[in-house]
DNA sequence: TATAATAATGACACACGGTTCATTTTACAA
DNA sequence: TTGTAAAATGAACCGTGTGTCATTATTATA
């Protein structure tokens, strides 16, 4: 009698699977990704996969699941370091432009194609409502410190704002990515929106 | 010796077929739709397609075409009809309005998705490009007539207010799209979207 | 009516990804 | 060293879509 591998072995194996199929996923996107490319890229035997995961479904969510956290953990960090929270709405539209400019190398896309093509599927488009809810949901809430801390004077509801900044915001990405940075004009189109959140959130030109 | 169809004929077909395949792309979204589909929406034998087009791509290329044509033809329609262009860029917010309402009949949420999984493919990134770049220019070209007419004092170049606007409505339609226009709150979104624009045209608030 | 050209058919071969499961390997415990 | 339980393997089967091509149907002309 003996279990081979402990919890933790289980766990690195899982991460292992993870990552490799990031990788597949950035190369080639969602759709054209297969079961087999992750457990080739994994350096694995066909059926083993299936120890750990039943669909590729399935791995997509693990993976934004990390992202999230991530992203969450990013933005309390932020809130502790930094005073002004436009710093931080502003340090995350430099970084989502960093991100634009070598896009290739980011699962970005990979998410966008998944969403895009997964609304007729009622399972993904629940769990696309509930993320599309809680991304606006977190970004109102940054917003409404702001408001507290008497940053802003919004001129309409902030989850208005909230929405029009995350579909302006979409609409950007979606079209770097179809044309390139360069011909979406992205980094301009990044600073009026830019300008424009200012403006909805009655912070006075600097 | 005898051509057995006309070219009025074959021209009919060519059409039948393409019908057939809007419905199964408006059903079933790009990647899922089969050339299996379309014969058999279009009630005909396996091998027939293939007299007609080459690949998937080949109809759905061929489908954007008609698309376009329209387009254009309602453009040119509308500046015959009507005095303002401030009208006719209004007009068609309330027609994607409508569309997007009823997103679940229209192609277009197939569009998105070819455009989004397309930009891999070399081909198909040139094509889209092509089709980024006519886009915008037939837009600008008509904001460019609001200016020589007066309608408009701009307060950036016309280019980027281009495509500053076509990024925000493609955000919104995503968005609408993954979440369905009440959630995405769509019709106030592109409300918003039309003040920002009377904006940035330097149009007065009436 | 006969025939010739071509439109249309649909069976078939092929490729590919998903999934299963009998078999082999591994590593710990006795 | 040996036995054993779990982990890992990969051959094999299944289903599905693509594209071809020999065959059949159709119709204008001779």
């Amino acid at each position: 009698m003996s279990p081979k591998i402990t919890d933790e072995q289980r766990e690195q194996r899982r991460q292992q699977l993870l990552n490799a199929a990031k990788l597949v996923f950035i190369r080639k996107g969602y759709e054209p990704a297969t079961m087999k490319d992750f457990v080739e890229e994994a350096g694995m035997s066909r059926g083993w996969i299936y120890l750990y995961f039943q669909t590729k479904e399935d791995i997509f969510e693990a993976l934004m699941e990390q992202q999230d956290l991530e992203y969450e953990w990013f933005i309390s960090e932020a809130l502790k370091k930094t005073a002004s929270v436009w710093e931080i709405i502003d340090g995350s539209f430099t970084q989502l432009k960093n991100e634009l400019m070598f896009m290739t190398d980011s699962i970005l896309p990979t998410f966008y194609e998944y969403y895009l093509t997964g609304w007729r599927d009622e399972q993904r488009r629940m769990r696309l409502v509930s993320r599309y809810k809680s991304g606006i949901a977190r970004f109102v809430k940054l917003l409404q410190i702001g408001v507290d801390r008497g940053e802003f004077i919004p001129s309409m509801p902030l989850d208005l704002i909230g929405q029009i900044t995350s579909s302006y915001q979409e609409g950007i990405m979606t079209h770097t990515l179809a044309v390139g940075a360069e011909k979406a004009n992205t980094e301009q189109q990044l600073s009026a929106l830019s300008t424009y959140l200012r403006q909805l959130l009655g912070i006075p030109r600097e």
